[in-house]
DNA sequence: GGGCGATGTTGGCGGCGACAACATCGAGGA
DNA sequence: TCCTCGATGTTGTCGCCGCCAACATCGCCC
């Protein structure tokens, strides 16, 4: 019979536990996203997620770093400072529960090393290819300011952010 | 003795109960603004609120409407695209907790007529001194990514925000 | 002056975050 | 080879929270 019986240990519940994490964000933003429920979605114990994440608010810690991975490397990918804020964007667009995790007031107080040390990483790819650096920094809020009112809504359908961003931010000499 | 009963009713329960919240969120953040905690903060019992408000989210969407209000009050007493610029940043540099909550993922999934209205009462009073719409909502948005990074403390020190505005939005023609 | 609706209280239920104690497994030295 | 030990997962529990239900108190209007 296949009714193999789930081994006592996971083996791997660390990333489990996150993809299950993001799954559950985006389902329900981050007032769902329980560590118990979360535990539920990986089939283990209430108590298991202790193992790996001191607390709720670590765990979200982690996911935010991780997203800030992946946007650092989606930056780096880009080519110049346009490709950077599409690539921007994009990301902002396709993850908009994540987006809003990294950027939001649920890690807000708190002071975890591995997130700030992931978002140092994801501007210093923006700000490597900006002709000075206050215009790197303008080009990032600006593309930070169009992803934030599009994941929250107040965006009005009918412009292209990317036609905004050309009227705002001069190219690179 | 001066020991008066508190009177039954409270009389004035709800503004009380959004100023309990709002020294709440300013002081720990969303996740540490409990409803029965506003409550207590108010003197009333923990089932109060709920004859002014049918759940936490909406005493949250209130305090965030009342948010909108006032910064689209403070918009349309400055004068200009610079001075509402300079208004923006204030109101956000001044209530940053109010600020996330505003914009932050905790009214996400909620649809509150009231919020959305005040949120646009607040967008309408920056488009009326752009020169025209595209303009007005690059404004916006970089205005809104600058207080974004730094009530999130990613904006550096000894960068002036006013600055970087000026580099990128055009006065008016 | 008396009823009634608005406002506030007590009591309770299920879920949650976090802590403690116990169970199970695999690796590495005797 | 076997046995111990640390890592990982489980059960049990506590206090807080959001929300519902039932009851208490007040002011207003007939």
């Amino acid at each position: 019979m296949s009714t193999s019986k789930e081994p006592y240990h996971h083996g791997d519940l660390r990333p489990a536990l996150l993809a299950a994490a993001e799954a559950l964000l985006v389902a329900g933003g981050p007032a769902g996203l329980s560590l118990r429920a979360v535990a539920r979605a990986a089939g283990v114990s209430h108590n298991a997620p202790y193992r790996h994440f001191a607390s709720r608010e670590a765990l979200l810690a982690a996911l935010a770093a991780e997203g800030f991975g992946r946007l650092g490397a989606a930056l780096r990918q880009a080519g110049g400072l346009a490709g950077q804020g599409r690539a921007y964007l994009a990301f902002a667009a396709e993850h908009p529960a994540l987006y809003r995790l990294m950027f939001g007031a649920e890690l807000q107080g708190t002071s975890h090393p591995a997130l700030r040390e992931a978002a140092a990483g994801a501007f210093a790819a923006l700000a490597g290819v900006a002709a000075d650096r206050s215009t790197a920094l303008a080009a990032w809020a600006l593309v930070h300011g169009l992803a934030g009112l599009r994941a929250d809504g107040h965006w009005p359908a009918d412009v292209d952010p990317l036609a905004v961003l050309s009227i705002a931010i001069p190219a690179k000499p």
